[in-house]
DNA sequence: CTGTATCCTTGTTGATACTG
DNA sequence: CAGTATCAACAAGGATACAG
């Protein structure tokens, strides 16, 4: 809340919580659009690694499913607004709720995967990978 | 609740709903085995068109994230059966929210859906695909 | 700046057949 | 009964280049 570019991990640091919001970038979207409209580069440079291609067919996705607004203005250079909708915002609770199971048990997971990993790779040997 | 066997659709009906957790099977599994234990078959039953190799791999995933236990019942015929950890239950309010969502919010949803496709499929031409 | 067009890699799901 | 082994089909995600 205080940085104003390029921080993020909140939901699913890779994909790795079971918990998800549409694709993979829905719900840092979604995260974002709540507290403020945002122009299309404000939403890439504050998410980081994503790919034009693939935001913009996130946004699609959004806009299609009704959650997203998308208002264009009309340049040079032009820009394009997204702001959450009545129906983006009731997805609000989900994202808070995997935010809020990461936090809390995503380290269990973690080291059960550890433990599982551990007892079934190659009984006798020691050395992973 | 009444019936034994085959039902189901209360999350991701085939995996529109936009809140999912773990593959597509995983919420299906997890609220059955938060009303009890159940062995290998009586999932499968219960779920309805799934492959055996697809729910293997399914439990198999719960289980090493230590969602689920597995504990065999040497036979013949043998049984293996399935239950819920305490981690696991960690993700029935997720599933609950979804199958919540799903009721409130996701005929809305599939307006949108609708009313966007009607509008964006080549302007002029009323026929769709 | 905000996308679109290709191409490519990987992961997910499933059908089918077979095994302890 | 409870899986495993293969093979096939498809969608998601991304790299790169280009366009309005």
């Amino acid at each position: 809340m205080t940085d104003p570019d390029a921080r993020f991990d909140p939901v699913c640091p890779s994909g790795i919580a079971p918990i998800r919001i549409g694709d993979r970038w829905t719900a840092m979207v979604i995260s974002l659009l709540a507290e403020e409209p945002l122009r299309f580069s404000a939403i890439r440079a504050r998410i980081g690694p994503v790919t034009a291609k693939v935001l913009t067919a996130a946004l699609r996705n959004l806009e299609r499913d009704g959650f997203v607004t998308r208002s264009e203005h009309p340049g040079p250079p032009r820009s394009v607004h997204y702001g959450l909708t009545g129906l983006g915002r009731t997805l609000l609770p989900a994202v808070a709720l995997a935010v809020t199971w990461a936090h809390d048990h995503l380290g269990a997971m973690l080291d059960a995967q550890e433990a599982y990993d551990r007892e079934h790779a190659r009984p006798g040997r020691t050395e992973p990978r």
